[in-house]
DNA sequence: ATGAAAGCGCTAACAG
DNA sequence: CTGTTAGCGCTTTCAT
């Protein structure tokens, strides 16, 4: 097997060429200054030594890997669960990051060993910025990539000290989207209006509990919460509370479309009917969420574009262009049997 | 902004803390031959200068990233769609890189120029090593790696020409496992056999259908067979096919839980019951198959292992040590109730 | 135990 | 249009 070390450089295609290693250079980045004919004898000597150029050597020079991070503080598990919301993310980004001809390098921490690791790839440069998505707590690495100059855009409004160095963020209104669900529901004449919340560590956990005491404080209804972790199984849970709390209830406000799905079995179990009994409305606008029984009433995010937007953030920061602190998405109800 | 060039370097910390470049190196590597108090200068000045090594320059000469990639030629929606393969290798080679200290860099690559991306930064040395999954038709990239000194591994026998560079794999014992799931089905008094075959591109799809094809010829039974593209609806498609070509069938046998899901919905809507009218039983042992109606018979592989054995391998390889060429792990049948 | 010096492979002025 | 030259930031002998 051929030994990673002896393998051509630029030094050796130029001698073969029979010009100098900057001819070469130019040749492989495509420069126009270079005469047809040595072109083409500097491509021969490339194809016939089976040269690739070293991307490390080019980096220390150059400054850029052409690749951009996306990191999940999360594990490979709950990305690959049946949360829509990181294939949307994945999806908007890889879009968008081919159409900019740069490499995607997608990296989970669910533990803290790993997200350290992240750090230091991050922070010693392996990459030309850094995206965040799906953040607990106020994690201060976005804040530390921003401030040694590293781009770094988030998904969600960081949560991490006001002081911290600004980084741009894309979300969207969680705020007007739950206000138009809890609308929906009072003007279908509901009178006992629960939620379950998010984790309360998230952002999307804290501004979705926020929409609906808002929503709420105008009216004269109290506010009913349990708190899920934006599992199906934590939303079977907290709807079982719920109903012990106020068996009189009859709405529930789901943080998202997985407990939402759950809160559904627990109603089942229950007896309730939905709509009837009880509606359910729930948030992301999953795809499962036309299939379930009923089929749920929901408020769409434009996940996609979360991920487009990211990645151009995070392109015209690495240019050195001065960007929006923020960047709201709207959301919107979608009205199925379930409310 | 701190921009990017005006980070701190080895020289300045060591400018800083006295000392020369060669020993702040030393410092930061872990070296233990180095006077404490020494050590302490050092680490204050990295510490106020907030010094992070640039990992390009140490790749330059120590020819290593700790970083290795996985490989998965396929789209974002399909690779976070709920096939259970997806995550089951990720797991396995999350767990086993965490253990090895290496970063892990997943790369989709859904169509030709992010193919040809990933060529590039494999072959720029961007990673210390390759993992191939879920591999369609005769990718030369594995072959092509192999051959310029790039440690790769696939999941999967490699299909490519056989004159390539061997690269070493990890798979599973497919027609073992056909066998024991056709013979469940022989010994229950099942006539007519059909299948539901993978994609005839890749490995799992054709040697699933070879297993078929051996177990049956033993018996008199005919082999009736349709095609589908593992996922769900190309299951209900290629039920339907069937059961055109031959009413009377009894049992089938589908090569992944998704298609065979796919094939249940079809059953029941063409009024044949489960598993009284016709048997079946799928492959994968996939989550959900726990909780179709009725619960799957499956053939269980030992997903997360693969990824974890395609780590162990590829390790191996980087040290340069020798490594076995291919390592195929068990399945075996779970009985359920649709069988 | 520490420092000096020689690169790792490449790009980018700057000359010519 | 092409070559010369000077590094990019780091590790690693080899002396001391």
């Amino acid at each position: 097997m051929t030994s990673a070390r002896d393998r051509p450089t630029l030094e050796e295609v130029a001698r073969r060429a029979g010009v100098s290693r900057a001819t070469v250079s130019r040749v492989v980045n495509g420069s126009t200054t270079v005469a047809p004919p040595i072109q083409e004898a500097v491509r021969r000597a490339v194809r016939e030594l089976g040269y690739v150029p070293n991307l490390a050597a080019r980096t220390l020079v150059t400054q850029r890997t052409d690749s951009i991070a996306l990191v999940l503080p999360e594990t490979a598990t709950r990305v690959f669960s049946d949360d829509p919301l990181f294939p949307g993310i994945v999806r908007g980004v890889s879009q968008e990051l081919e159409a900019a001809d740069r490499q995607l390098v997608l990296m989970m921490a669910g533990s803290a060993a790993s997200h350290d690791r992240i750090e230091r790839y991050a922070m010693g440069r392996h990459v030309d910025g850094v995206m965040f998505a799906s953040m607990h707590g106020m994690d201060p690495l976005p804040g530390t990539l921003a401030r040694i100059g590293m781009p770094a855009v988030c998904s969600g409004r960081p949560l991490a000290a006001g002081a911290a160095a600004a980084v741009p963020y894309v979300d969207i209104d969680h705020v007007t989207g739950v206000a138009s669900a809890i609308q929906h529901l009072l003007d279908a004449g509901r009178q006992r209006i629960a939620t379950i919340a998010g984790p309360q560590d998230m952002v999307a956990g804290i501004e979705r509990l926020a929409g609906y005491r808002q929503a709420l404080r105008g009216s004269r209804h109290r506010s009913i919460v349990a708190v899920g972790d934006f599992t199906r199984e934590s939303g079977a849970i907290a709807m079982r509370q719920l109903l012990d709390d106020d068996p009189a209830l009859d709405a529930v406000f789901v943080a998202s479309d997985l407990m939402a799905d759950g809160a559904l079995r627990t109603l089942r179990e229950a007896g309730r009917r939905v709509p009837d009994d009880v509606a359910v409305i729930g948030f992301d606008d999953a795809e499962f969420a036309r299939y379930t029984d009923p089929p749920l009433t929901t408020i769409r995010q434009p996940i996609i574009d979360i991920g487009r937007e990211m990645v151009r953030l995070l392109l015209k920061l690495a240019e050195g262009k001065p960007v929006e602190e923020a960047l709201i998405l709207p959301t919107h109800l979608v009205v199925r049997d379930s409310a």
